[in-house]
DNA sequence: CGGTGGTTTGAGCCGATTCAAACCTTGTGG
DNA sequence: CCACAAGGTTTGAATCGGCTCAAACCACCG
């Protein structure tokens, strides 16, 4: 179980090379979160809010609750990201905050984040970035949700779920899973009953197993196969200084001429 | 029809206020941007690039296209908009983007885009609080796509295009509207027969009525209520300095106390 | 005029839902 | 250490919303 500190840093260091300067100030955010009890609303939607959160230990979701008792989780939070930025747009939740397990959590008022932006440029920077990533991830989640066949799209989501896990050193062989099968409904858009049968079909292929806490990937490349899972939206190469990964005969695009028909 | 660039300008100060420094630069930007006909590529999924655009006018699609020939639309993008912005995290683009009607794009290369960074903070705060508000807009269109009858989900792409038409000044009574109903199948994850569909049944109703290239809602409000749309999440009310629309004894809810069970 | 791209419609079907009940596990208090 | 509660999981049978596929229709344009 890794230092909090170090997957803080370590997920805001694949965005932007931050000076100790900025490490520091990460590392005072680290220290002032606060514990939270695992099922817990951290704010729910519709509240009024100029408040943001750096998630330091633990899982939370982010969701939208509907009249007819529908809820459609729209994304989940791992260590080292951030919950309720959108306050910062509104001045109002517009989806509501719940903890999956224990978690620790550092508040970023408005008024905090405003400094923030003036000295710390590069956190900003890479927080930029984040949401890139991010919009990238709901991107992804959006097209399961929309195109997606329920085995799909189950299996999209524990091989993301996997893989982010693994990138900030939180696997080690199974993985944690604080998800019930009924916020697995609400990640994809399904129905828990229908969830169920589709996690029985995958344990008797001998693709995953699926305890309570823990989850296990028994062969990962067929269930990527079968559901033709490609992990490249989760690997963000951003343009470091030091980076040269250019070769040569690339030409980019830059400039509007020829475009294909349709 | 608007000079496109008022369109911009007004687009970018609802999120923060440009001094003249950075409306001159919008303005260069503006003025460069080239045409491109309708219906065409402006880049692949999987291109390599390190190039976004600012639309300057007309209306473009970002999308995914899969395996089994399927497609998601993830967003459309107005004028005054970024398209691409992925690449700047990925140095690849993940997903399709396609001009709907005749365009004019600005290209930023990367390496422009570092130079803004550096000389116009404003605009790039712009952006944020921008990237905040399609997420916003992203993450709606998710609750369509997993929780929504097709009746609701056509029913807020509808409402939710006249009232960004309307904010920007596109709209005059009836809603310029270049999507074919096989877009709008995209948009929602439906299909294209069972859209035309329920698009004859809110002609019946007299609702809307969708012309080749024009949407009139004839009741709005009746379509709002049926489909629970709320618009809340159109309006960022971004924290100006002077906003003041604080009412005292509002309290914030910022650090990590009592929180509700579930 | 013929072509092309978009729209409209029908009949049959299937993936996923609904609802209810039984079944486990885990934690709690007696 | 047992018994009970609570929350999560598993299963079945009936149903339905939305899909498939194919064909006709229509408007615009060169």
């Amino acid at each position: 179980m890794p230092d909090p500190m170090d997957l803080v840093a370590r997920r805001f260091s694949r965005f932007a090379d931050l000076p100790d300067h900025d490490l520091d100030r990460l590392a005072a955010l680290v220290g002032r979160a606060e514990p939270v009890e695992a099922r817990r609303m951290v704010f729910a939607e519709g509240r009024r809010c100029r408040t943001m959160y750096l998630l330091v230990e633990g899982w939370v979701a982010e969701h939208r609750l509907l009249a007819d008792g529908g809820r459609q989780i729209l994304r989940l939070r791992l260590p080292g990201e951030m919950a309720g930025v959108e306050c910062m747009a509104y001045g109002v939740s517009l989806h509501g905050v719940q903890t999956l397990t224990r978690c620790r959590l550092a508040a970023i008022a408005a008024d905090e984040f405003t400094v923030l932006r003036r000295d710390h440029p590069r956190i900003v920077d890479a927080l930029f970035l984040m949401g890139l990533f991010e919009r990238a991830v709901s991107s992804e989640w959006a097209v399961s949700l929309g195109r997606r066949p329920a085995w799909s799209r189950i299996a999209h989501l524990l091989l993301e779920l996997a893989e982010r896990c693994t990138l900030s050193g939180m696997a080690a062989g199974a993985i944690p899973f604080p998800l019930t099968q009924q916020d697995v409904a609400d990640c994809t858009g399904l129905t828990i009953g229908y969830v169920n049968r589709v996690l029985r079909d995958m344990r008797g292929r001998g693709m995953v197993d699926l305890q309570p806490h823990e989850l296990v990937l028994r062969d990962a490349d067929a269930l990527a196969r079968h559901a033709g899972f490609r992990a490249r939206y989760l690997h963000p190469a951003p343009d470091r200084p030091a980076a040269a990964d250019r070769d040569g005969a690339d030409r980019d695009g830059a400039g509007v001429t020829a475009f294909a028909r349709c």
